[in-house]
Parts: structure tokens; sequence; C-alpha cells
DNA sequence: GCCAACGTTGGC
DNA sequence: GCCAACGTTGGC
């Protein structure tokens, strides 16, 4: 699941959310603003006490940095309707909501991060990552992670230093 | 700031 | 339903 780390204005709104700030959190964190059908789509698909990993995307260093806990699964995601939200849809109507949210919880975060150009390296053909969905649609927001891509990224993450709370 | 690789829109 | 034109994402 990708989030910015750096600032950046959308519809007058900092859209800055890094893998500390989500570590700061006391509540439940609703993951809004997911305005593509295939990313709600795996949105939707997710199951309370899932992990997913969180990618810093769009920032000088991008790559896979920790990883979050799934807490709720998928509700509306009512952001579509507030016309000063950053992700704002005046196409979604609130009697239909188009677009979902899940809610997550800081779990882990890595020593060190896993960047996408390591990321791309481990995707090539006959390599453990050659069918990640992240590699394949590299502009989708959420995208799957099957079981043995996730055991084998973690090992990469064991092998340099682990996680940290 | 550029632009490749998508996704969306709307005329026909 | 096709597809040209346009918009968005996100790495570089």
């Amino acid at each position: 699941m990708k989030a910015e780390p750096e600032t950046r204005f959308e519809n007058g709104t900092d859209v800055k959310f890094s893998i500390d700030d989500l570590k700061s959190r006391t509540e439940p964190e609703p993951w809004d603003g997911i305005r593509n059908y295939v990313a709600r789509n795996n949105l939707r698909s997710m199951k309370k006490g899932e992990l997913a990993f969180f990618y810093h995307s769009n920032c000088k260093e991008p790559g896979i940095v920790g990883t979050m806990e799934i807490v709720q699964e998928h509700s509306p995601d009512l952001s579509a309707h507030n016309s000063k939200a950053p992700y704002y849809d005046p196409k979604s109507k609130p009697d239909d909501p188009k677009w979902s949210v899940v809610h997550v919880r800081y779990r882990s975060k890595f020593v060190q991060q896993i960047g996408l150009q390591e990321l791309k390296a481990m995707g090539k053909p006959g390599s453990p990552l050659e069918n990640m969905q992240m590699l394949k649609q590299s502009r989708l927001s959420v995208s799957r992670v099957s079981p043995s891509e996730w055991e084998y990224l973690m090992g990469v993450v064991k092998e340099r230093g682990g996680e940290t709370e």
C-alpha cells in the first residue's frame, strides 16, 4: 500500500503520510483516497488480521519501509463526498458510495528499507518476485502480495537487520 | 519538469 | 462498443 512521505498538495491539502506518521497514530487509520477500481477491489479483499507492506512513493527513495495490520475490513470511503478532501469525487454519491477504505495499524519499520531498484531486480523473469502485482502494474496504489512474495521479502528484511517496533 | 504507462471520458 | 483525446501516477 503506497503513501507519499513528502509534502504535496492535492485540492489544497497536504497529502504527506509517512510510516512515521502512521506510527504516531493512536487510533486505527482509515486508508482513504483510493480512486482506482483495481486498487479498491484489492482493499475490499483484505481480511482483518492480515498484514500489508507500507511503501513510500513519489519521493526521493521509493521502497517498502515497514508493515501494518488490517484492523477493520472495508467500509465506504466517505471522504469522496467531501468537496474539501484531497481526493474528492463528485461522481460518488452518498447513497451509493463508489470507494472503500480499510483501517490499518502500524506494526513495524524495517531497519533498512527495500528500495524500488532492488524490488525491480527481484522481479526479473525467473526471480522470486517475477509475478508481483506492484511490479507489473507500477501505478497501482494498493496491490496484492502473495504468501510466497511476503515470505521472500520478509526473509530479505531479516538478512538486513530486521524490523523495529 | 519530463514522460511512459496506464486509466477515463465522451463523441460517434 | 470503439477509440482518440485527455488526465493521472510516479519514477527519474
